[in-house]
DNA sequence: CGACTAAGTTCGTTCGTTGAACCCACCATC
DNA sequence: GATGGTGGGTTCAACGAACGAACTTAGTCG
């Protein structure tokens, strides 16, 4: 009777949420774009229980989100990056960033921190549109369909090839 | 000894996380996004365990995301019907739906269906911008800062205003 | 009367999270 | 060579949450 498990179903929201889903794991990634990378920096940061994070960073390794890296030896000393499927992940991150600004505080008020533009430092406001054409797109703009053939697929090709990973802080 | 609450953090991804992290929840809110209302009717089509569904309506009903409405007397028969607020979370399924429908398939393959556009019958590929410049924004063109001054936080009002829903399906 | 429907509730079993304590390899210091 | 520190974990008991199946309630239909 373990937790009904959503990584193979046909739908990409399910596939997403099996990944979310897991308590933490969204913080955890944000902890890996603010440029924390250690075990005990991310422990710290979020007061995650260690078993917690142990389970949800290999689980990440996984999934292909992060790879594990030894930056010495003698003692082995590991830390974590981010693949470029987990860079891409960062959208995610940003439409939560941008919904819970908007929604989660009391009227009239908002959060503390915000977004800003590392190329022209003005505050950035996320929001999805269409790739192709730039509308604004929601889920009222919307409708289900087949998907196109194969071919036309933008799959990224999922290589676990290191990203770099620079600090989201200044 | 209960799950770690993130509603109060002062992080939008953590209060954001704290709603999605709850297993069901995002699916829940793609059946209203399909158009789906009744409780039968997103039991069966999920199969969630009955309790967890009750569970996961009422706290999107206490978070003000969808309202509970009672379509009949004699007996009394109730659906839920989306907010504004709740209308504003489909950027974060549209997010997981690109971001899992590039990412959680094998090489060259990908989900059975995809999004169209319901003004141009196109297919439609979401992606995030900024808001002000149109440009593409990603967790590595950003960097945290202080928050604006709060009068030009863009919060709308949250009313729990009925929304029109029309189905997402054809 | 009995069957059916929508929208739940109840319940025993199993799974996952929590927090605190413990472990181990290695290094530096006394 | 005992002591303490550090990074990166593992172990464990307690308890809350999820699972699936069965049951409930209020009303309609034949």
């Amino acid at each position: 009777m373990r937790r009904t498990r959503f990584d193979d179903w046909p739908c990409p929201i399910a596939r997403a949420t099996d990944l979310i889903g897991d308590w933490w794991t969204p913080l955890v990634m944000r902890e890996l774009f603010y440029g924390r990378r250690r075990f005990d920096e991310i422990a710290e940061s979020l007061q995650v229980p260690r078993a917690v994070l142990t389970a949800r960073l290999n689980r990440l390794v996984d999934e292909g989100m992060i790879t594990k890296v030894a930056y010495q030896e003698r003692p082995v000393r590991h830390e974590y990056r981010l693949t470029e499927k987990g860079l891409a992940f960062g959208d995610v991150l940003l439409a939560m960033w941008r919904w819970a600004a908007d929604w989660q505080w009391p009227e009239g008020d908002g959060p503390t921190v915000g977004l800003k533009s590392k190329a022209t430092g003005e505050y950035v406001d996320p929001v999805v549109v269409d790739e192709h054409t730039g509308e604004r797109t929601t889920m009222r703009t919307v409708r289900l369909a087949r998907a196109r053939a194969t071919a036309a697929e933008p799959t990224p090709t999922p290589t676990l090839r290191q990203a770099e990973v620079p600090s989201t802080t200044e």
